[in-house]
RNA sequence: GGCCUGUUGGUGAAGCGGUUAACACAUAUGCCUUUCACGCAUACAUUCAUGGGUUCAAAUCCCGUACAGGUCACCA
């Protein structure tokens, strides 16, 4: 009795040879310096904040190389897998722009290395699988959990290394015989990888992001292949995809380095080569005084879905994750402030390596640059996008005035030094609301009156406006030099600075007869250009927000 | 507990043996200005978690300590 025996009984389908699909699967005909890159999500929950910033670097580098950039489906744990996460996964990077090159979804296959889902390449896990059991390099492993625990314990009382190793690695020396007989009886098992590796020893390694990592070598006899539904664990599809789709930068979080001795040793016991690993550094979050792990139960910025219902244009998050991503990543921007994201050249030793903050204050501030370098009727359309799906009152109102709305959102707009004050598409209706007949009427009024609040010196003060200066047909400055005129008329200043020189003689300035008339029509203290406002407003609307001064 | 990784201002960080410790965001103040925003200017770490060592010289190299995170599953 040998081991292919035995690797017989186990797959006796398996008709296949590695080699077969090392011809199926050949070396990818890429100039080079390309990269393979891969976005391997389990569909287990949201995408969230870190997944993007992976999504990121793999786009960038496939793009920077003329690589390509594929997506893989890990979905081997049937048990964990959630309804809908593919789907919000491939939402997220249509969103986003971020479309892989080779893809599996909806059954339809695009790339020739596939299948790209886990679960529909059991046949090719179990060809390795047998073949390292012919080798000698797996064995069936009938322990149960029980069994597990109860080792465990032992191992803990004595205080020796947990796991399942060397002397503790019971089910390694069972005579391949009996490993027969038992698996003909109908015993449970699952397929353990026998390592050679010594604990005492030092494995170094490199990692593009930290640089030479030294980790005790792996000894311990992981399980590939589990027992309930024969598909492999993570270490091992990784070993296999990864080698036949021929990925040659592996991006993934920092919590998988300790796993690196023993992925490499799979490799080795194929005699394959392994791919570059990319640890990222996990996104961490502030919480009181205490510094932990983003959550994507605790912190709703951690998941994609968040920034989309905020109204943040994709770019904008793009970018802001970008700088996160590479430390110089701003100064490029700066140099090359109309390229693509993905023309920066991303380098793996310009990453932190520790846990960064996601900052969403500098999210704002990249964002209001950004939107503010958008034709209005782009601003108009992404706003529209957005209130269809989140406000759609909001979407109505602009819709019915398109034109007019356009024309508010490109108050100030197109000049040099654009205003800055939309960072994402939800705040824009609490800033211009007061434009809108069908909000105003409705809105709680709360006239922020600054300086001047005596009821009768307003009432005047707009009343002899409207009646005896308004025209709808001034030009800015005559405009302007009409309020002018009415806070001479009203002991106020023309001029702040002539106040500024001689307070005593004035009951105030033209800014606060401006302000007094801002907020007649406003109700807001702050709001972009008065002139303007009225302008787009209009005599008849401007009308109807003073009836009740 | 073992092993690994990390720790530079409020945040993201540059710096990797000799710098006034970059830059960006945030914050504050001033200027500009009919308000706000924009823009401009200024301020903001006597110090790089901490203790020791090496050196003429350390944020940068070495050792210890603290703190944080990761990992030690038939989960990825």
């Amino acid at each position: 009795m040998t081991n292919k025996d035995l690797a017989d009984l186990i797959f006796p389908n398996i008709t296949k040879t590695i080699e077969d699909y090392e011809k199926e699967y050949p070396e990818r005909n890429l100039k080079e310096g390309a990269r393979v890159t891969r976005f391997a999500p389990s569909p287990t929950g949201f995408m969230h904040i870190g997944n993007m910033m992976q999504v990121l670097i793999n786009f960038v580098q496939a793009k920077n190389t003329n690589g390509v950039f594929y997506l893989r489906n890990e979905d081997t744990d049937k048990s964990r897998e959630v309804e809908g996460a593919v789907d919000m996964i491939m939402n997220v990077l249509d969103f986003y722009g971020l479309n892989p090159d080779e893809y599996e979804y909806k059954g339809k296959i695009v790339g020739n290395y596939g299948p790209y889902i886990q679960s529909e390449r059991k046949e090719i896990y179990q060809t390795f699988v047998k073949h390292l059991i012919e080798i000698g390099r797996a064995y069936p492993c009938f322990c149960t959990k029980e069994d597990l625990e109860k080792q465990r314990e032992i191992q803990d009382k004595s205080k020796v290394r947990t796991g399942y190793y060397g002397r503790y690695a019971k089910c390694r020396n069972i005579p391949v015989e009996e490993a027969y007989n038992r698996i003909k009886n109908g015993e449970s098992y699952v397929i353990r990888f026998k390592s050679l590796g010594n604990f005492e020893k030092k494995f170094p390694f490199d990692d593009l992001v930290k640089g030479r990592v030294e980790l005790p070598e792996n000894d311990m006899d992981v399980p590939i292949m589990k027992s309930n539904d024969g598909l492999p664990t993570y270490h091992f599809a990784h070993l296999v995809d990864d080698h036949l789709m021929r990925t040659t930068h592996v991006v993934r979080g920092e919590e998988w380095l300790p796993s690196v001795p023993l992925h490499i040793e799979l490799f080795k016991a194929f005699g394959y080569k392994a791919p570059k690993y990319i640890h990222t550094p996990l996104i961490m979050k502030k919480d009181g005084d205490t510094v932990r792990k983003i959550s994507k139960r605790k912190d709703p910025e951690a998941l994609m879905g968040y920034y989309e219902k905020m109204g943040y244009p994709k770019e904008a998050v793009i970018e802001s994750v970008m700088t996160i991503v590479n430390s110089n990543y701003e100064e490029w921007r700066t140099a090359h402030p109309d390229a693509k994201f993905y023309e920066f050249n991303f380098s793996p030793k310009k990453m932190s390596t520790s846990g960064a903050f996601f900052d969403l204050d500098k999210l704002d501030n990249i964002s209001k640059n950004i939107i503010s370098k958008k034709k209005a009727t782009e601003v108009y359309d992404e706003l529209l996008k957005w209130a269809t799906k989140y406000d759609t009152e909001f979407a109505d109102i602009i819709t019915k005035n398109k034109e007019y709305t356009i024309e508010i959102l490109n108050i100030e707009r197109e000049q040099k030094k654009p205003r800055k004050d939309y960072a994402n598409y939800s705040e824009i209706k609490e800033k211009i609301w007061y434009m809108f007949d069908e909000l105003f009427d409705k809105h709680e009024k709360d006239y922020k009156y600054q300086s001047i609040t005596d009821a009768d010196e307003i009432r005047n003060l707009v009343k002899t406006y409207f009646e005896e200066y308004y025209d709808e047909k001034d030009d800015k400055d005559v405009w302007f030099n009409k309020i002018k005129d009415l806070s001479q008329r009203f002991g106020y200043a023309r001029e702040v600075k002539e106040y500024k020189e001689n307070p005593d003689n004035f009951k105030g300035h033209v800014g606060d007869v401006s302000t007094v008339l801002r907020v007649a029509i406003t109700t807001e203290s702050m709001t972009p250009d008065l002139y303007e406002i009225m302008r787009i407003m209009g005599s008849n609307r401007l009308k109807n927000r003073i009836e009740n001064i």
